[in-house]
DNA sequence: CGCGTTTGACCTGCGC
DNA sequence: GCGCAGGTCAAACGCG
């Protein structure tokens, strides 16, 4: 790919910081962002898993079945810049086909395609009839964003990754949960019930465990995206 | 022609 | 040590 690289995996681990190449020595531990995105009857209009698409573009790179779910991960890269190293994993809940499961691994290493004006773009009452943005599959998008404990160390770049991440225009709900699965689960309830009694105009991010100190200031730059997305909602 | 998707093979980590 | 499952690569193909 880069061609100045010799063996695959030399490649893309010699692309990464100190801070992922200990996480890459164990694959559960890596830090990484999970969003669950409803996408309804949408959902089954996209090929296979319609990757919501934010304001980063993406090239899925892979794809491959998974014990336990009925529903294929896709794997996506960022390819808005070349040497991005940010990832998402797409899959289908599997206890709710309409639901997505998206999980952003690595953070960008280049500035947001327009984070601003394509919030502007998005925010009049008119998000799209003509003009559609990259993304006309999906308009709704409320979801949620677990941050997995594992910034256990580096508190400093994770929050700072963390923030990339939400540099997607979804409107998001944080919740904290040692497992994954546990949190899907948890997610998938609370999902359901924020969809029926949450008009989607109320975005909540939530701690389902006691913030600590670290996770304040993730939380606080959090807020300050908070304007961001609500306005990406508004539609 | 460039970019993105698809698909099979390969590699690595982890559990037993 | 072995096998399984997840994750990534890369070639081929399709589309705009």
């Amino acid at each position: 790919m880069d061609g100045s690289v010799s063996p695959k995996l030399a490649s893309h681990e010699s692309e990464v910081k100190p801070t992922e190449t200990q996480a890459s020595k164990r694959r559960k531990v890596v830090e990484r962002i999970v969003v669950t995105v409803k996408v309804g009857e949408n959902g089954g209009k996209q090929k296979n898993d319609g990757p919501p698409s934010d304001l980063w573009s993406w090239r899925k790179y892979g794809q491959k079945p998974i014990k336990g779910s009925p529903y294929p991960r896709g794997y996506y890269r960022c390819s808005t810049s070349k040497g991005c190293s940010a990832k998402k994993q797409v899959e289908r809940c599997k206890t709710d086909a309409s639901m997505l499961i998206i999980t952003y691994t690595s953070s960008h290493n280049h500035p947001g395609p327009d984070l601003d004006s394509a919030v502007v773009k998005q925010s009049p009452e008119q998000p799209s009839e003509d003009d559609k943005p990259p993304t006309p599959k999906q308009e709704e998008v409320p979801e949620e964003v677990q941050n997995e404990g594992s910034k256990t160390s580096s508190d400093e770049e994770a929050s700072e990754e963390q923030f990339h991440y939400l540099q997607s225009p979804f409107n998001v709900i944080i919740s904290q949960e040692d497992s994954f699965m546990g949190t899907v689960e948890k997610t998938h309830e609370s999902l359901g019930f924020m969809l029926d009694e949450q008009p989607l105009s109320c975005p909540r991010i939530t701690t389902s465990s006691t913030p600590k100190s670290d996770e304040n200031d993730f939380f606080d730059e959090l807020e300050e995206l908070y304007p961001y997305l609500q306005l990406s909602q508004v539609s």
